[in-house]
RNA sequence: GGUGGGAUUCCCGAGUGGCCAAAGGGAUCAGACUGUAAAUCUGACGCGCGAGCUUCGGUGGUUCGAAUCCACCUCCCACCA
């Protein structure tokens, strides 16, 4: 490890969007174990990449000798954060929301060590917010807050000035809760650094400004810069929509081409922000990269390394297992196991009945089994020639031929189709 | 409360009675080139293999024929009070 503190290896990674005295956090930071804490609402089942920085900045915390606290929202996940949204949020149900906080821990605990006791700390804000009653929230909690300065706050700003949609008690209330949140860490566990997302300054300053009244107690904050891409483009979607840290709502394969497809313009940016590796060793590579003709090295080793931290050593083999068979060249060299194997792994895949093909086009099918949207770019590949069935292009003509095409007695292994859509889409079909 | 403007296919945005499934751009998908890049070029882009079917805020109407004209309704925007 370099001589870097902490702070300066943040910066040097571009990871620091906003923080409060930088002097003092610094200060604070060496003079040793502090703890910090930063708040996951459950809004899905699942975290998604968006979530990520946050929680691996957890962990470098952990990594220098500091204690994290994750947070869980179960009480501000009933509220909804109205924090630059343009609009109110539906409310989900308790047990929803329940179930939610539940499926986040299991993810958070994969990320932070939470092993010995002076370990992180997995936090579910429920706990001290849904027994508190309505008079010792508004006297006690209430009183610390002006409306001038909660009003005055860029995260409302333009849901106070719309006239068309507005902005319910309940939500303007949440800021009081965050604030709840980081003065009760702060009591019970001396947590004096509250991260988050760089729409979070105006909740953790407001939890900066109650943990000192009710404290007396000097906490930090410190945001994130939101991950954009050199395109414009929002950073963490593709075709399918987010892309999850959950290994059922995004395969480790699927995510493990999230990372490989980086534009080059982005990708040294997102080697400092996804993953452990030093600046130097990213600067490194970059140098090596532009030195060398060709493909750069870059997108594999990001690939590599956010998706083993997400989906662990299995995971990422099994990502590449996929990823060297699709895009390596030939398939003949798969094994009937590497063929089954395919397909627990994450390729798409589906089961074929050869008897109900006779009336269906190839169009139909493939748009059926998620290869294509609709029948329409089918049409277009087929014209193109780019529908590849078991390495045979297949063409307009083929187009009724379906029952002909996935007869048995060309399936690989008897029962294996590998179909492939253009260059990058592919689905395997075996028969019932 | 008054007056004027607007709502078009994923987004922006043309279209003011037939030649409109609807210009143009963006996004997206595919092809060439490449590195499973970028840039560029080509094609597709409401749905359907096809015949054909369903669209232009909503509901009715005029007309052989309406995104385009009329009436009412809903929602936005601007100015006035």
């Amino acid at each position: 490890m370099s001589e870097m503190t902490l702070l300066q290896d943040l910066k040097a990674r571009g990871l620091v969007a906003q923080m409060t005295s930088e002097e003092e956090l610094e200060k604070h930071l060496a003079e040793g174990s502090v703890t910090l804490y930063c708040g996951f609402d459950p809004t899905a089942d699942s975290l998604h990449l968006g979530h990520l920085v946050p929680l691996l900045m957890l962990k470098r915390f952990q990594d220098y000798g500091h204690r994290p606290i994750a947070l869980v929202g179960g009480a501000t996940g009933l509220i909804g954060d109205p924090s630059f949204k343009a609009q109110e949020r539906q409310l989900n149900s308790g047990e929803v929301v329940a179930e939610w906080s539940n499926c986040l821990k299991g993810q958070i605990s994969r990320f932070i060590d939470f092993n010995d006791e002076s370990g992180a700390i997995l936090a579910n804000n429920y706990d001290w917010t849904s027994g508190i009653d309505t008079l010792t929230f508004l006297r006690d909690i209430g009183k610390h807050f002006t409306v001038n300065k909660m009003i005055a706050k860029e995260s409302v700003k333009q849901r106070i000035e719309r006239e068309d949609s507005g902005i319910s008690f309940t939500e303007f209330t949440y800021q009081i809760l965050q604030s709840f949140d980081y003065q009760q860490l702060n009591k019970a566990y001396g947590c004096t650094l509250q991260i988050g997302g760089s729409d979070q300054w105006g909740n953790i300053t407001g939890g900066i400004d109650l943990t000192r009244r009710m404290n007396g107690a000097q906490a930090h904050g410190m945001t994130l810069p939101l991950i954009t891409k050199s395109d414009g483009t929002k950073f963490g979607k593709t075709e399918g929509g987010a892309v999850w840290l959950d290994a059922a709502k995004t395969s480790p394969y699927a995510f493990y081409q999230f990372w490989l497809n980086t534009p080059d313009a982005d990708v040294y940016r997102f080697l400092k922000y996804f993953t452990f590796l030093s600046v130097e060793e990213i600067d490194a590579l970059e140098k090596a990269d532009a030195e060398r003709q060709g493909r750069p090295e870059a997108q594999s080793v990001l690939a590599r390394e956010v998706t083993r931290l997400v989906h662990g050593d299995d995971g990422l083999l099994a990502a590449q297992r996929i990823t060297d068979a699709l895009f390596s060249g030939d398939l003949s060299d798969l094994s009937e196991t590497d063929y089954e194997q395919l397909g627990q792994d994450g390729l798409p895949s589906s089961e074929l009945d050869v008897a109900a093909l006779a009336e269906t086009p190839m169009t139909t099918l493939l748009s059926d089994a998620g290869v294509a949207t609709n029948g329409k770019q089918v049409k277009d590949a087929l014209q193109r020639q780019a529908v590849i069935v078991n390495g045979n292009a297949c063409g307009v003509e083929d187009n009724m031929k379906a029952a002909e095409i996935f007869a048995a007695e060309r399936a690989v292994f008897g029962r294996f189709f590998m179909v492939k859509l253009g260059k990058k889409k592919h689905h395997l079909f075996k028969l019932a």
